[in-house]
DNA sequence: CAGAGCATGTAAGAAGTTACATGATTGT
DNA sequence: ACAATCATGTAACTTCTTACATGCTCTG
């Protein structure tokens, strides 16, 4: 894997998320990531049971068998090492301040190839799906986040539309 | 590689560059991709030579040989089906309303583990981060559109500082 | 007690990354 | 003429997606 100072989004946030809520399972964390307004954090199974594979290789979360019932249930917790590598991945200013991958920001880009008109109802819609956006979970913040993200995404669309008159 | 429907964002956006552009060598794609100030977009070789040569086997793009000297020099036009593919690309709101990968955001979505004059520090340094990102090229809009995504950005951080007092 | 869907996975393949290779061109 | 770097690629590896497999648990 990516060495425990350099990790990928998904790794960086998965110890995150395990932090915040102690413990939990593969399938609790592949079902957050599912719940994301992002297409980006998929939460297919095959990223998520490998990916908790490698964090427990790397010795940054340990598991523990926490089965009460015939069915196996292995919870994960952060290690010492996970919790620092936690801390700096979150930290880490220069990462975050990176412009990511915006659907929209890119196809902007490019927009002025189509008919004005074509824009502004392209535009449009994309204002009507943002009424659809929910939260990955009614963690403390996490409802406010998206309202926020939202409601920031909505002023920028509106000045773009404004532009075009 | 990815049906002409339903075309990646490195496929789609590559089909928009060269229309904008009309004709362009893979380097001068690469270049772009590289200039980007996302890291999503990492203009590595690796990705766009392979991706050339699976958009013309797909018919979306064409190439013909414009050397003007020793060095092989191959420039990529869109087809008509390339124009088709890039036109849905470019207006699919759906896609365009996706919220991507944020780092900023997926890391405010956790700040709340750290103490406050941690997190307080690390908005700060994520805003003078910002004084320093500049446009994959001077083309027309380009400039203007990381411009107001960056003034976008600020005043999102702001009152998120402004939160935490 | 049968069917839906929960929960844990794995296999094959797509697409990207890092690193390298190779020759052409430019600047000094 | 030599070094730097431009420009075109390729190879090995990593990660993720899609699709499937398997058994468990709950509900009517």
């Amino acid at each position: 894997m990516s060495s425990s100072t350099n990790l990928t989004e998904l790794e960086g946030a998965t110890l995150a998320l395990i932090g915040r809520e102690t413990a939990l399972t593969a399938y609790e964390i592949k079902e957050w990531y599912r719940r994301s307004p992002s297409s980006y954090w998929s939460g297919s199974a095959g990223a998520v049971y490998p990916l908790m594979k490698r964090l427990e290789a790397a010795g940054l979360v340990s598991s523990a068998d926490r089965s009460t019932s015939k069915r196996p249930r292995r919870v994960y917790r952060l290690t010492q090492d996970g919790q620092s590598a936690m801390q700096v991945w979150l930290l880490d200013a220069a990462r975050a301040s990176d412009a990511g991958l915006d659907p929209l920001r890119t196809r902007l880009a490019f927009i002025a190839q189509m008919p004005v008109g074509e824009a502004r109802g392209f535009l449009q819609q994309v204002l009507a799906e943002y009424d659809t956006v929910t939260a990955p979970s009614d963690a403390p913040g996490t409802i406010a986040l998206v309202e926020s993200w939202v409601d920031m995404r909505r002023a920028w669309i509106q000045s773009w539309l404004d532009r075009l008159d």
